[in-house]
DNA sequence: TCTTCTGGCTTCTTGCGTGG
DNA sequence: CCACGCAAGAAGCCAGAAGA
């Protein structure tokens, strides 16, 4: 149910919260506080809003709330905003990987097996597939640096898979970001954030191989999809567009597909296409490294 | 009063034709 | 062949109308 003098409630509590002002190792008792009542809050907040919908995303949303005072930098906007979207993206991939659990019936997939999944599929139908299933594991095991044992498994999970229908592959594309801000984003430990860096360097290395003309729109499409999961963003990548960077300081938002047209003087489809084909540029740069 | 239907709005994608 | 624009389509979201 919606109720708006709720949602103005908490949004004014999240505004006015002390968190944000206290030192973190002055204060440690009172910046607990002030992270809890935060955390509070900010759920209650999305419940006021729908409550049906989110409810179930408790633990979700306290963990996203957590990273984003975590990461939260006050020269990057209000904070809600910033809660905002983070959570818009984490409701998103939590969706998804409901969906894909249940693909899977039901058995529980982390996201690093489905990828795995999916190189098994495009391995098997490089081998060919008269090997005896032992052969054709060991063969796939040596293409794909797994032991043995994960590909038996992969092996299941695929049979699995195809019983209940339709082949993964063609979701590859939609879910391209997806992965590259899932990598970077939400998985923190040391492996994960290489894996993260090596996929940002393709980006950066086929953005480069880009015509100039098309260099700065791609810049700021690319900046607006990953901004949010960037830990540093300003650094290092030449992709990175300022005058997105610069728009999100000032207004705490960022640039539609619609708004950058608007900005090239392009149609949006004309973007749109332009998106589409770095993505495909990307992919293929993916896949040369196996 | 509570639910669900409906139409409108926004954003992005796709089909098709044009012109360099 | 590639980049582009137009117009229609697809999908998500929301608020107010209509119905129970």
């Amino acid at each position: 149910m919606y109720k708006r003098a709720d949602k103005e409630k908490y949004e004014k509590l999240i505004q006015e919260s002390p968190l944000f002002s206290l030192d973190k190792k002055a204060e440690p008792v009172a910046f607990r506080n002030a992270r809890l009542k935060m955390i509070e809050n900010l759920y209650l907040y999305l419940l006021s809003i729908n409550k049906e919908k989110y409810e179930p995303y408790g633990c979700e949303i306290t963990e996203t709330a957590n990273r984003c005072i975590d990461t939260y930098d006050s020269a990057r906007g209000e904070f809600l905003n910033f809660f905002n979207y983070a959570w818009k993206k984490e409701f998103k991939y939590t969706k998804n990987r409901e969906r894909l659990a249940e693909k899977y019936r039901g058995l529980h997939v982390s996201e690093n097996t489905v990828r795995a999944v999916r190189k098994y599929i495009k391995c098997a139908e490089k081998i060919e597939k008269k090997d005896k299933p032992e052969e054709l594991y060991s063969k796939l095991a040596e293409a794909m640096e797994l032991p043995v044992k994960t590909i038996r498994e992969l092996a299941e999970l695929v049979d699995i898979q195809v019983e209940t229908g339709n082949s993964i592959s063609d979701e590859d594309e939609e879910e391209l970001w997806g992965h590259i801000a899932n990598n970077v984003n939400i998985e923190r430990d040391f492996e994960e954030k290489e894996g993260a860096e090596n996929i940002l360097n393709k980006v950066d290395k086929v953005f480069q191989g880009l015509r100039a003309k098309q260099q700065p729109i791609i810049s700021d499409v690319i900046t607006t999809k990953l901004w949010m999961c960037l830990e540093e963003p300003e650094q290092r990548y030449s992709f990175i567009s300022k005058e997105v960077a610069e728009e999100w300081n000032k207004k705490g938002t960022l640039p539609t597909q619609r708004d950058l047209a608007k900005k090239y003087g392009r149609d949006e489809a004309s973007i749109s296409r332009t998106v589409k084909t770095f993505l495909q540029k990307l992919k293929k740069e993916m896949e040369q490294e196996r």
